[in-house]
DNA sequence: GATCGATGCGTATGAGATACGCTAATTAAG
DNA sequence: CTTAATTAGCGTATCTCATACGCATCGATC
């Protein structure tokens, strides 16, 4: 069903030369104006309520003009999704990796929470965009400035992302729906997840502190584990 | 959308007693043989294949026949998601925290491998199913034996588990398509992501084993973290 | 002002989900 | 053995969507 996914998310990236003015009609619908009403509607209502009507009615279009800008929905929402990833304030600089990867993980949990929508299709199969890419090579710039190697900046930098991906989904959650235990009402529940009956019992779930920042309780940890990495693995010169 | 997905998912966990034959036509179709059918179409196929017709296809039986057992799609799809949760056989006994845990991110990651339709399911908002809570449960036992509190327990799972499942991600994606730096063959890419391109040019990228394990390698991470963590936390007695 | 090339968009098509109501198959009651 | 009760199976009709096609329109260029 994605046809060139590549071409529609990169096509852009060098601006089109030597063409002043060109015959033709000039468009009042653009590429940028369907992506942003179609964000608009998403993060109000979410993705569900993303319909090529909707977003036609939105810019008082019709709704076959969409297609002369975009080559179909999918495609639309892989434009989205690369739009919303680019549509952050970029990072300033930092002295200390773990400070950077720290800002960098926060940065990008501002981002799926402003678009929750966004999340599962980070998760789905797709091609990275440049709004994307822009995320993974700051993070692979940090942790190159290390020292570490190519291939290793990567690999950390994707347990960092995993990290931030994965952790992110009960949070949105949580802002929709608090109980995330409503099914430990039920009566064979108890018997069959003791574990999770005693979390409950505890009582202290709404206001443990280490809950109510889960997100950078687990960065931290996350952080930890690469510190530790950093500090021991071999170097190729040997101790100075 | 999605009426009673709590009572869809737990009514059949206590199994109704008193009723042992009742009047009317007797079912040769079954929930469970539906939500078999579309697992078997969305494993082969993907999620996009699963319609009701299909199903009705695969079952030899009309499309609204399949009402009788199921409310509605959005619904099936929640059914398939925690049948395949509950598809796998129990974790064993393990006397090391680390050990338990490890094992039980590796049968998470081979569960989603073998269901690769079902990771955008687990980020997108959902209701937690008899299937999915047996993993938490688990989980939450391991680090309650460590004689973590129970909320704390509670943030390294969601830590864990927010690292398996973001990390999954592409994973999955490269058994579909390996290349997912094509983006890089863009001549503006190269320049604007100079980090991603010196990992290109490192060379080393398919053969690196730390990349070829990056799953293995992050998951190490994090439960490293962990481990600090459990070793250093403020302990009520003090030392012994 | 005639032509060209792109845009705007109405209409038609086909897929997909599902409400409604009828039919069929059983069991239980008379 | 009827007959009523109850539940499963499912054809048809509808509604929502995405989208192919082709015509109309608008400006720039010649």
């Amino acid at each position: 069903m994605a046809g060139d996914m590549y071409g529609l998310l990169w096509e852009r990236e060098l601006p089109v030369e030597g063409r002043g003015r060109r015959p033709g009609r000039p468009s009042g619908l653009s590429r940028e104006r369907i992506v942003a009403e179609a964000t608009a509607i998403a993060d109000a209502e979410g993705l569900h309520q993303v319909s090529m009507k909707r977003i036609a009615d939105g810019l008082d279009c019709g709704v076959m003009s969409l297609y002369r800008h975009v080559p179909g929905k999918d495609e639309l929402v892989a434009l989205m999704y690369d739009a919303t990833m680019a549509d952050a304030p970029p990072l300033p600089e930092f002295a200390d990796w773990r400070d950077a990867m720290h800002a960098w993980a926060m940065a990008v949990r501002t981002l799926f929470r402003a678009h929750p929508w966004a999340l599962p299709l980070a998760t789905a199969n797709h091609m990275m965009g440049p709004g994307e890419a822009y995320w993974l090579d700051w993070a692979l710039g940090v942790f190159t400035r290390t020292g570490l190697d190519a291939d290793v900046s990567l690999a950390a930098v994707l347990a960092v992302n995993g990290y931030v991906g994965g952790a992110l989904r009960p949070e949105l959650q949580g802002q929709d729906d608090p109980q995330w235990f409503r099914f430990m009402r039920h009566p064979a529940a108890a018997e069959r997840f003791p574990n999770v009956q005693r979390l409950i019992d505890s009582g202290g779930i709404a206001d443990s502190p280490v809950l109510k920042d889960s997100f950078e309780f687990g960065l931290g940890l996350v952080l930890d584990g690469l510190e530790r990495y950093i500090e021991t693995r071999p170097r190729p010169g040997g101790e100075p």
